[in-house]
This record gives C-alpha cells, structure tokens and sequence, in this order.
DNA sequence: GCCGTTTTCGGCCCGACTGTTTTCAGTCG
C-alpha cells in the first residue's frame, strides 16, 4: 500500500464525515493525508523502521491516525473506512470532484435519488429529477450539468506532472533489462504537454522477446490489449494506456520522431521531405527505396535541410520554417533557474515551515527563493496582514542568518488583487519588500473588459514586479476567467510587470500559446513553482517545460539571473 | 483527531458567494 492510496482514503474518510456533520475531525484527516501525499518516504518504510512511534513523530498524525495507518499497511484495508462505505455506498470522490457538489448534496442525492457515482448523476439529470430535490433548483441542475461535462472532458487524460511518476518509474525498470540499448518515452510526454492521453514508448533491444514480457507483467498493469515482438499495448491500475514498440537501430531516430509527433508536425515534415523528392516514414527517410537517414533525429533534421527541433516545439506553429532558415530560438536549458519567486509556507496555507522550505530549496540547488504567502483578503489561509507579515520578516532575517549563505530567502508576497484592482497591503508594506507578486483569487466571474481592467489596475501599482498565474486556471477543475491577455501582456509591457510561469502541474498558467506572444512583445517571465511543501520544488522542471512549449529562452526569464542581478533587476521599481 | 512559549483540555482558517430561500445552507478556497 503506497502514500497515494492511504492519502486517498483518509480524503474519503474526511468526506464521510462531513456528510455527518461532524465538526473538525475531516481537516484532521485532510490535512494528515495531504502531508502523507507530500511524503518523500514511504509510510511503509517508516513504519518498518519506526514502528507506530515514527508515524506519530509525523506532523499531524497522531495517535489514532497511526493505528489507522498501521492497520491498512499491516492488512491492506481499514474497518472504520469499510463501516463508513457501507452506510453509504457511493463513489464519493468522484461525485466529489464536480464543482459546487459537496457532501451535503452528495447526501441528499444518495438518500432522495440513490444517486451513487458520475453516472447515475447523469441519469437523474437527464430525467429531470434534481430541480425538485430541497437545497437544489433549476440553476444548480444546470451547474450539475456543466461541472459534469467538465470532468468528463479531461476524462482519459492525465495531467503530465501526476502521470510522470510512474512514467520514470516504468522507464528507468525498463532500460535495466537486460538486452534492451536505447529506450526512450516519445509522444505527449516526451512533447511535454500538459495533459497525456497515453504513452508511447520506443526501444531498441537484442531480444525483443524479453522486454515486451517484461513489460506486460509489470505489476501495475491490469489489461493487456497486445502482446507481441514489435508492440504491445497495456493499461495500468491507474487507467493510464502504455504501447511499447521495439524498433530496429536504422530506423530508431524515424521511429522516435514519428511517435513523439505531434500529428501536424509531422504532416508538414514530410510534406517538406516530399518536396526534396524524398519519402518519409517511421522507418527512415528515403530517396525511392534507398535509406538515407533515420538512426538518430539529429541526423533526420540534417538530411531535411534543417536544424534540430526540440520536442517541446514540434507542434507545427511555424518552427519547421524557422529551423530550415537556421533560425530556431535557443529554449531555456532545463537546468537554468537559479531561484523560484513563489513559496507558500505554514504562516498560510503551506505545510511547512520558512526554514523547512529553505532547507529544501537548498537541496533543489536553489541560490534564493522568496517567500510570497498569501495576505488577508484570503482568510481561509490566514492571510498576512501589515503587522504579521512584519513579524515574518523577522523570522526570515534569523532563517538567512543560520542558512551562512547555503540559499537567500528573499522577503516576498502574494497580494491579493481585490475587486476594485487595489491591492491586500498598504503601500508602505509593498515599498519595503523584495519580491511583490500579485494575483486573483475572488471574483472570478466578472465580465472579461471589467476582469482585465481590474488585472491591470493593479500591474500599475508601483511596488508589483510579478503577475502571479496570470489566468487562474486549474487543469481538469476550474476554467480560466475571462481576460483579455493582450491587454495583459501590453500592460506588463508599459509597467514593466514580469508575467509567471506557474510550474503547479495543475496550474501550468502561462499557457504556451500565451507565453509565445509574451515572447513576442519581449515580456520577462519568472518560473515559480508554488511550492506549498518541500517536495514541490520539484515541479519547477514542469514550469521550464511549459516556457519551452512557449518557446522562451534564458534571457526573458528573471530567474535565471544571479541573485545580485536579480535584485538590481527587481529594484528598478520603487 | 490533532495539538500545545495561552499545553493534557479546549480550541480548531472563516468570509464571500451562489442559489436557495425570504433569512440561510452549502460550497469554495
């Protein structure tokens, strides 16, 4: 039983008993099975080393969330979990994943309707039965209704930065195999996109045999589709379909390239190789019958004529044309950021402390990160106000000061922008601090002209260096509010505002197409990761994938730069 | 169910918004 699982039913367990009202005990476990999903160590391996002690010395578990916890790993299931299911027996995270349907009406919609999961939902709606229910009416039909359509159009998709776990996992498993050369995952993943449908994954090996047994009796998957010498095709626990093709060496780099696509890249590669009177395919490129290319990609985009195109470009967005003129932008390295502008800590809604996230920041290789909680507008996350965020600074100035230099923990904050385009904090504050960034988190159904004035209303104020999330989207959960992000980047322009990349792998806010006209109009960007706990810096290789997708370089993001440069940068503002 | 420089009991993030009501329950963050 891994963290992910016990996390899951500690979620369903807190769900349950908000459905009986029972006051307090749900954060408990909400907020125990967040810490156990930011994890970096099993439960299972601290349990055998530790017995029940350590998982108590775990913030937040205590005594019966450990015997809880010693029970599923010791049997793989959970009593007071079974008894609480079996009162109600429905699919209450699912039903929980719709906007606006809470425990409350998941309640009514079991006991009036026997509503159990996403599907009879559909079905009662469909009939027309949910209007009449007490609590609901003809709007929240209507809400139901869209909130379903949502869900169901993210289903089959995987959001990149929760699939790639066990993507690496099931890569590193089988390049160890023997007889296996090459290996690479292609597609999607390999494109960096921020949702996957499935994964495509290319190899080289002596004994094909071998590998592809190996693959289909990997623990995770549960379906084989295909099972042969070439491909096979299998779906994993998680719902996630994985094709293995084994390939022979000549065609490797055709190979790779056809499967990593996109589709319009590689229509309008071989439209370009059918104009050189040469054929295209997965297996090489060839002129008649004779192979010319086709063992590595690099070679493949010389024989076209071209430079290499990295694979978070190919999207066919005018990069081929680009590459054939030896004109491709030079992408942001994936190892380039140098801090991250963005950290939420335990003085708001983070789970850890200031000196936990530096002491993590340090591990990431970070040289500063800047500590931007969120301000009192925001009181689900007890918000700073001018006087605690003072008290901060302190705790900040003793943290750099037992740091010697390891990292810099610059002094920061996520404002809030608030309805009139005013921000969370007296000016005063703003002045004195090293990093303001600003963000939308209410209102956001305001009519788009109205939502875009108010964004940059606040961009003018003097003290703000960085739009934080610029759109508010969350993948699979929240639309972005209507603004007109024109208007956003030609206001980051004229106030020299830097637009973040936000690497959340739910966040994901800039959008590439977004970032790309940013680039246009030559906007700086800062990669942050929002790191709410330490594993989170993590992420910030996401936000490097993202601005590539947008086709960024070095030079536009501010976190590239020294911390010297940086805070000469940052302090051209007020 | 957790936690403690207001510590072993008695607190626990709480205000805004929506849609249902016609003074408030449910949901979100």
């Amino acid at each position: 039983m891994h963290n992910s699982d016990i996390a899951k039913i500690f979620n369903d367990i807190a769900l349950y008993l908000e459905i009986e009202k029972i006051p307090f005990k749900p954060r408990a476990y909400e907020k125990a099975a967040q810490t156990i999903d930011d994890l970096q160590e099993e439960l299972q391996d601290i349990y055998t080393q530790g017995k029940r002690a350590a998982l108590e010395s775990i913030p937040g578990i205590g005594k019966g969330l450990a015997e809880k916890i010693e029970e599923l790993l010791k049997t793989g299931q959970l009593i007071y979990y079974e008894e609480l299911q079996k009162k109600m027996p429905v699919n209450i995270h699912e039903l929980a994943t719709i906007e606006g349907l809470g425990p409350q009406h998941i309640k009514i919609l079991y006991e009036k309707l026997g509503v159990k999961n996403l599907r009879d939902l559909e079905k009662a709606i469909a009939a027309k039965k949910i209007s009449r229910l007490p609590g609901f009416g003809e709007q929240s039909e209507k809400n139901l209704k869209q909130g379903i359509e949502f869900v169901k159009k993210s289903h089959g998709r995987f959001l990149l930065g929760y699939a790639m776990a066990t993507i690496s996992s099931i890569e590193q498993r089988l390049k160890n195999l023997a007889h296996v050369q090459r290996l690479t995952i292609a597609g999607s993943v390999r494109r960096k996109k921020e949702t996957i449908g499935d994964v495509d994954i290319i190899a080289v090996a002596k004994k094909p045999k071998t590998i592809m047994d190996s693959f289909v009796h990997m623990p995770e998957v549960i379906h084989v589709y295909a099972h042969g010498e070439t491909k096979s095709m299998i779906k994993l626990k998680n719902g996630l379909d994985v094709d293995l093709r084994v390939i022979p060496e000549k065609s490797y780099g055709a190979a790779l390239n056809y499967f990593t696509g996109s589709k319009a890249h590689n229509i309008a590669l071989r439209e370009k190789a059918m104009k050189k009177e040469l054929k295209l395919n997965e297996y090489g490129l060839f002129r008649g019958k004779k192979y010319i290319a086709g063992r590595t990609e690099e070679e493949l985009y010389t024989a076209l004529g071209m430079q290499y195109i990295e694979p978070e470009m190919r999207e066919n967005w005018g990069e081929i044309e680009l590459a054939l003129q030896n004109k491709l932008p030079k992408l942001v390295p994936y190892n380039a950021l140098r801090g991250d502008l963005q950290v939420q800590t335990d003085w708001t809604d983070g789970t850890a402390s200031i000196e936990a996230m530096a002491k993590a920041a340090v591990k990431q290789g970070l040289e500063y990160i800047a500590i931007t909680d969120h301000t009192k507008r925001l009181t689900m996350t007890r918000g700073l106000d001018e006087k605690r965020i003072q008290k901060q600074w302190k705790e900040i100035d003793r943290v750099n000061k037992r740091l010697k230099g390891a990292t810099t923990v610059l002094k920061g904050t996520e404002c809030d922008i608030l309805k009139d385009g005013s921000l969370d904090l007296p000016d005063a504050i703003l002045r004195q601090l090293d990093v303001v960034g600003i963000s939308v988190h209410s209102h956001f159904h305001l009519p788009k002209s109205t939502q875009t004035k108010r964004i940059i209303q606040a961009m003018t104020h003097p003290s703000v260096h960085i739009l934080f999330h610029p759109t508010g989207r969350l993948l699979h959960r929240r639309e972005a509010y209507e603004v007109d992000m024109e208007a956003i980047i030609n206001a980051a322009k004229k106030y020299h505002v830097i637009l973040e990349i936000n690497a959340s792998p739910e966040r994901l806010d800039l959008k590439d197409e977004y970032i790309r006209k940013a680039m246009e109009a030559n906007i700086m960007f800062s990669i942050d990761s929002d790191a709410h706990s330490p594993t989170h810096f993590t992420n910030l290789a996401y936000g490097i994938a993202q601005a590539r997708r947008g086709w960024a370089t070095q030079k536009n993001i501010i976190n590239c730069l020294s911390l010297t440069e940086l805070l000469l940068e940052l302090k051209k503002k007020q």
